[in-house]
DNA sequence: GCCGTTTTCGGCCCGACTGTTTTCAGTCG
């Protein structure tokens, strides 16, 4: 059981108590848990077999007794007594945008209603209307959340898929008689949101048979919806479809490519194949004249043979790559390997879980040469923004910790609320002593295109603001972003030299890929920064760099692939 | 439930918004 886990039955434990109607604060010391769980540094198994749970902050003596039990024995008694006391079905509910504990305790004891599906029938009764605290327009909104949510509903985030994608590719790969296996579909193709993991594999036609049956056998599995020779399909535990599909190495690399599409990709690679006479399916590329095939080792050779340079199958939407492809001017796109600065991370002086001396050491594991250090501003009270002098506090600390390091410097940001009408919540003269703003909207999202607009482009027009942070506030798969319009934003961007974030929580990366082409072309720099709220989240820089290759960003597109002193002057330049 | 202490209880994040009410509870960030 990793720390990931653990911070998940936790959070689960402190939603289920408010549920139940807990004093508010005993929820809440769970949930605090959980994200201090998935921050810690060490091994959570070592933790507790060293008997230092109890040591870190925000875990008393009773919550370093539930984790110990749930770490060596796989279960948490307070858990597993709450989940006996409460349907299933309550804690989906907790998904739907407007509804708290206190609503879902409210509708589930008087109109026992105990799932999503349930509320839906209850809402379309009109039995919400006359429930005391209710009325007819939470009943109307109530119903548009879970239309949003129906919307989506066979949709994962990318990172939940990659996770469960490389541990069966993983799995498959274990076997010696499997020659190839690889993610295919939109999670090769570094889609935001997946519906279903495809995987591929080369055996020999002998071996096929036991690969699947130790495939349709593994224990994190909920159910076999169909298993053959050369297809499999499973259901994960976490409600994703995953097809496994096994080829020989003669077909290997014409699946891989028909089995990544997109299918807009797929189409025109076939009409190019049929412009030369050839015949392509995931079979392998056919003479239409003559007979035979086009013998290809992988996928360049199939490009090539259809007078194509290798398209790399994050670009594959038939958004511009075979033109430039067939110039041979597709992108040299950014690699993880480029970002050197790790920027917009949250500490514990506001609502992050690890001090700066704890990222540092983290950033330059991760082949960092600086940090920017992006705490919460005071509006954001909610988070524990930093008032005046607890930013001047936090600029002596970084100046003490930078006197102390050699070849890493930590930067002084902030990640700035921008008001209801385009301010800054701090004065100028406090923020010119920053070393960069990051400024973003988390209050009052509900606006028109024009207001939301406005309120950017004032924002970024204070001198202060280095870049514009998750641009439109979508949460992926719960919250449509606030309407905006992104190409006045982009050129007022242009115009002002201010970078743009790709934020590379898995929840927003926002700005979205299609965008980030766009932002590229007029000149507007994209800085990649995990938004992280503790070390672990870090690594969601390489998520952030997936979307940015997706969004044909090269090195020279992302702000933080600077060194430290030329990013320093490029987010000083506009004075 | 955790923490800190003027140590064994009292406070814990808070302001804005929404939709309900007719002064405020619930939700959100």
């Amino acid at each position: 059981m990793d720390a990931q886990d653990v911070g998940r039955i936790l959070e689960e434990t402190a939603v289920l108590l408010e549920l139940k109607g807990e004093n508010p604060f005993k929820a809440r010391a769970y949930a605090n848990a959980g994200r201090v769980v998935r921050g810690l540094l060490d091994d959570i198994n070592q933790v507790v077999a060293d008997g230092r749970i109890g040591d870190v902050q925000g875990i008393g003596k009773t919550l370093a007794h539930d984790i110990t039990e749930l770490v060596t024995t796989g279960k948490m008694t307070v858990h597993e007594e709450l989940r006996r006391l409460l349907p299933a079905g309550l804690l989906e509910l907790t998904t739907l945008s407007g509804l708290g504990p206190k609503r879902i305790k409210a509708i589930y004891e008087k109109l026992g209603v105990t799932n999503v599906g349930e509320l839906e029938y209850a809402c379309r009764e009109n039995r919400l209307a006359s429930l005391e605290g209710f009325g007819e327009k939470t009943q109307q909104n109530l119903l548009s959340a879970i239309a949003l949510r129906e919307k989506h509903r066979e949709r994962h985030l990318y990172h939940h898929a990659r996770e469960a994608a490389d541990g069966l590719v993983a799995v498959v790969r274990q076997r010696p008689d499997i020659a190839c296996a690889e993610v295919a579909g939109s999670l090769r193709r570094h889609c935001e949101t997946i519906r279903d993991i495809d995987i591929l594999a080369s055996a020999p036609a002998s071996a096929r048979k036991s690969i699947m049956e130790m495939f349709v056998s593994q224990p994190e599995l909920e159910a076999v919806v169909a298993r053959g020779e050369t297809k499999s399909s499973v259901r994960l535990r976490n409600g994703m479809n995953a097809d496994l599909r096994i080829l020989d190495d003669v077909e290997y690399p014409y699946a891989l490519n028909y089995f990544t599409g997109s299918k807009e990709h797929n189409t025109v690679m076939r009409a190019r194949a049929k412009e030369r006479r050839l015949k392509l399916n995931e079979y392998g590329l056919f003479r239409l004249d003559g007979e035979g095939c086009v013998a290809c080792r992988d996928e360049p050779d199939i490009y090539r043979a259809l007078g194509l340079a290798y398209i790399p199958p994050e670009l594959r939407e038939d958004m511009g790559e075979f033109e430039a492809a067939q110039r041979d001017a597709l992108p040299h796109l950014v690699e993880r390997g480029d970002i050197r600065g790790m920027l917009h991370v949250h500490t514990t002086a506001s609502d992050g879980v690890n001090s700066i001396e704890e990222l540092v050491t983290a950033a330059r594991s991760m082949g960092m040469s600086y940090l920017g250090v992006c705490d919460h501003s005071q509006s954001a009270a909610y988070a524990g923004g930093l008032p005046p002098e607890r930013v001047r506090q936090q600029w002596e600390e970084i100046d003490r910790i930078n006197g102390k390091l050699d070849g890493f410097v930590v930067l002084k940001g902030i990640e700035s609320d921008i008001r209801p009408d385009g301010s800054l919540d701090y004065d100028g003269e406090l923020l010119s002593g920053f070393d960069f703003v990051v400024a973003s909207i988390h209050s009052k999202l509900k606006m028109t295109e024009q207001e939301a607009t406005e309120r950017i482009l004032r924002a970024i027009r204070n001198p202060a603001v280095s870049i514009l942070g998750h641009p439109t506030g979508r949460l992926l798969l719960a919250r449509e972003g606030y309407p905006v319009d992104l190409r006045a934003v982009i050129d007022e961007a242009a115009r002002l030299g201010v970078a743009i974030e790709l934020n590379a929580s898995p929840h927003r990366l926002d700005l979205d890929w299609t965008w980030c082409k766009v932002a590229k072309a007029k000149g507007v720099k994209i800085a990649i920064c995990p938004d992280a709220h503790s070390a672990a989240d870090m690594r969601d820089i390489d998520i952030g760099v997936a979307l940015g290759r997706k969004g044909w960003l090269e090195a020279g597109d992302v702000l933080n692939t600077l060194p430290v002193s030329e990013f320093r002057e490029a987010i000083t330049r506009r004075g």
